[in-house]
DNA sequence: GACATATATAGACGATTATCTATATATGGA
DNA sequence: TCCATATATAGATAATCGTCTATATATGTC
């Protein structure tokens, strides 16, 4: 089974994870809700650039945003992420099975044509 | 134990990640090493931007190149993957956390007092 | 050494992103 | 109803991204 590529959301998810500071809300969120004010508090950006990034991540799925009076709690939604465990799922199947497979060649022996190194340049 | 954010491979990992051409270029990595060539034929993109794609790749970690006569052949660097891994941990963690709240939640009884609705505007 | 093939690099360009300031909207309270 | 507070939206701008064409580099072959 050929690993779920083009759910669209994964576009939106990635990107939203792409940024720093919104993997910084997230974890800040990780604490609990937070109004929009309270996000912004540890950062040096205006409030608007907050919202956008709020905006994001829900656009996302990552959080949901509530209303208590005129503030709207964000709150972490955590089954946002459900579509990267499945997206990297194959992937870690992939890697573990390298992982075995050179266990058992380096208990083998370790005298192999290298053909291609795959060194960093 | 907070997550770990700043590492600062996330953001080259993430930005690499967000871009579909990108990860389809990784699943058909799972078949096996491909050249820049194979790479490129699905797309329909000229070959420097399969070059400037798989450099990116490459940069994030994801993958690595080598050298077989003119070919440079690129592989899947699972390992790449890592700093995911440790960065969603623990979130799964918390998601769990909330499943399992949820469930004892919701074996326990329905009627409590709604107060912020989370739902998507 | 000259040539063919595979890939990389340079430079340009339109689209998107992250940010700002200014302003609009929504909600509770006097 | 008018005000204050919290947040959202609009519009502008500089930087980055994805893409292209043209050209350079590297490697095997004749």
């Amino acid at each position: 089974m050929p690993p779920p590529l083009d759910m669209p959301s994964l576009d939106l998810i990635f990107t939203a994870l792409a940024n720093p500071t919104r993997r910084a809300m997230l974890a800040q969120l990780m604490a609990g809700d937070a109004t929009v004010g309270a996000l912004a508090a540890p950062f040096d950006l205006s409030q608007p650039t907050i919202s956008s990034h709020i905006k994001i991540l829900d656009a996302a799925g990552l959080v949901t945003r509530g209303r208590h009076a005129t503030q709207r709690p964000v709150r972490l939604h955590p089954g946002g992420l459900a579509a990267i465990e499945a997206w990297i799922g194959p992937y870690r199947d992939l890697w573990q099975a390298r992982l075995e497979q050179l266990e058992t060649y380096a208990t083998t022996l370790q005298q192999q044509d290298n053909t291609d190194d795959h060194s960093r340049d």
